[in-house]
DNA sequence: GACGGTGAGACGGAATCTGTCTTAGTGTCT
DNA sequence: AGACACTAAGACAGATTCCGTCTCACCGTC
């Protein structure tokens, strides 16, 4: 058996791919222990407090890398605009293509959505806000970039969950009209 | 709500699809009375016992559905022995075909096999005796028939779940060259 | 031989599932 | 109108599964 990937990756790999299986709620211990070739003490000592903190490993697995993607795909913006627009366009993106989200979605709507919303929020914008801070911040004085990426994350998941018909932040030029009308204004005084 | 099918279909078609989409041993009672828009209490009404009582009955209208599709691939065979061959290769075909059948191998083996020789072996041979009498019946006295029946449907079962190196029902030369090497000359002194 | 990491599995308590039952609602027939 | 068949909803106890913690034996390394 050659390990290659650490065992705590495999066990986020098993629990992802026992969730794509089964179903969220279908899912045990068992389940993602014997998938990982793991025993089930293993198991709970790598992640103490067994599956509430191995799934929220997995979702903050998931939610970094996510981020790396994303921010790969925005670099070199040349203004603040652009940047904006282009981040939000390939996080809408990035939400849309995602199998696995849409596969939680789909079988367990009430936990996924919570995890975007409700209780997983404020991790969704901890993580947001180490990864974009650094590309805002050239733009503006760090407080008000703070609250920029939190808006915008807002907005992200908002127009992700229930599409709206007059703004489609998967399309640049919609995004740009957006972003100029609704945002941009707001931060203008402290653009630097 | 059109009914179209029957109570009883929706619930084992339910059971079915819940089946396939979690595996036998995670699906409940609740998923296929709730996947058949059927309440619990009706799904136990209609087949009083419950989870065993339904998925006998599953089996029995697979089954069923098997012999009637094995059947109609069959029809007009001119001597026993093109009746022996056509049956053979068309069941071998049908059982590597079965969808449903491999995903049950593949997620519920120990309860599969048991039901494709163990527990679940008599019921066969009743629905082919059933089924493949009629047409045997023509060449061969009563008693024989069945008794070659019999052979044949345990001697299919076998190669499907453990193809050989030297015979291949599935395929018309050698099963023709198999049945009359060692099925037909068992039979011959009773050819009517 | 000590030591860290592991698998196997026992254990009690919690959660879920099963199968039966009762109740109330709905539509049909007389 | 009332009798009737059928159903959804859900309460219920008992069985089963699952969870999280624990112990113990095993193995390779130092």
């Amino acid at each position: 058996m050659s390990p290659a990937l650490s065992v705590e990756q495999r066990v986020l790999d098993a629990a992802k791919s026992c969730c794509e299986r089964w179903g969220f709620d279908k899912v045990t211990v068992d389940d993602i222990a014997s998938d990982a070739g793991v025993s089930r003490a293993t198991l709970y000592r790598l992640f103490p407090g067994g599956k509430d903190v191995l799934f929220e490993a997995l979702r903050l697995r998931e939610l970094e890398e996510f981020f790396v993607r994303l921010t790969a795909k925005v670099e070199g913006a040349v203004d603040l605009d652009d940047l904006l627009v282009r981040t939000v366009v390939a996080a809408t993106h990035e939400l849309r293509d995602d199998q696995h989200l849409a596969l939680m979605l789909a079988s367990a709507p009430g936990e996924t959505l919570g995890q975007l919303t409700v209780e997983g929020l404020p991790r969704i914008m901890r993580v947001a806000t180490v990864f974009l801070l650094p590309l805002v911040d050239p733009f503006l004085p760090r407080k008000e970039s703070a609250r920029l990426v939190e808006l915008l994350s807002r907005l992200v998941i908002s127009y992700f969950l229930a599409p709206s018909d007059h703004v489609d932040l998967g399309d640049a030029e919609s995004a740009h009209r957006f972003i100029s009308t609704f945002i941009l204004p707001a931060f203008q005084a402290s653009l630097t």
